[in-house]
DNA sequence: AATTAATTGACTAAATTTGGCAAGCCAAAA
DNA sequence: TTTTGGCTTGCCAAATTTAGTCAATTAATT
């Protein structure tokens, strides 16, 4: 189950590159790459889509992976994370219904 | 479909009783819970907690319509919501069987 | 018409997030 | 064993978001 920190290291590695390349591309410091990647930080929206451009990656994947990541923590430390995603869908499927 | 705001709407007409008397419970202003009822803002947790106590409702069952909420909110601008749940709910699931 | 409740908008305060910098760590090369 | 280069860590500052109040307005009720 790979989060998004992890997705975007490895293709990093896949490519061989260094933070401070990607960090550049993004126009921020490679410590806070460095951060997103191991999931100390979150990326920005516009980060997520500049790194799909960047990993020649279909951005809505990564958008996905990005709130999923997001969502995941969120409830986390919930017990009754299950159930709540399910009213939440339910909640969606409805005012799509509208 | 209802939500925490209607929700809690609900109960307080149900009950008869003011805005005033209730925002006085959880010392807040009257205008914040009119806005948190018509779900113009968001309530705080602590504040969710009291109000199920308030209403002597169950507190699990406010916090899931809570966090469903936000989470429907977080996500209905987004075209894929309903995937990004289900990945979410891949996470959740994976980070607790380990 | 007078009271009282609820809503609204504008503004402030508090809290959270995002980001940079500098120092430190560690492995590999010299 | 020293140096080098990439990555990580901790800490502080800036920016953004969110929670909150107050005062004015609108809507009901009597």
């Amino acid at each position: 189950m790979e989060n998004f920190g992890e997705k975007i290291r490895r293709l990093r590695e896949d490519k061989g590159i260094y933070l401070r390349q990607v960090a550049s591309f993004l126009e921020i410091d490679q410590a806070l790459l460095s951060k997103i990647e191991r999931g100390e930080r979150k990326a920005k929206r516009e980060q997520v889509i500049k790194l799909a451009k960047f990993y020649n990656s279909d951005k809505d994947e990564f958008l996905t992976s990005w709130l999923s990541d997001k969502i995941a923590s969120d409830l986390n430390s919930e017990k009754n994370a299950i159930d709540i995603l399910k009213v939440a869908e339910e909640k969606i499927q409805y005012k799509r219904s509208t």
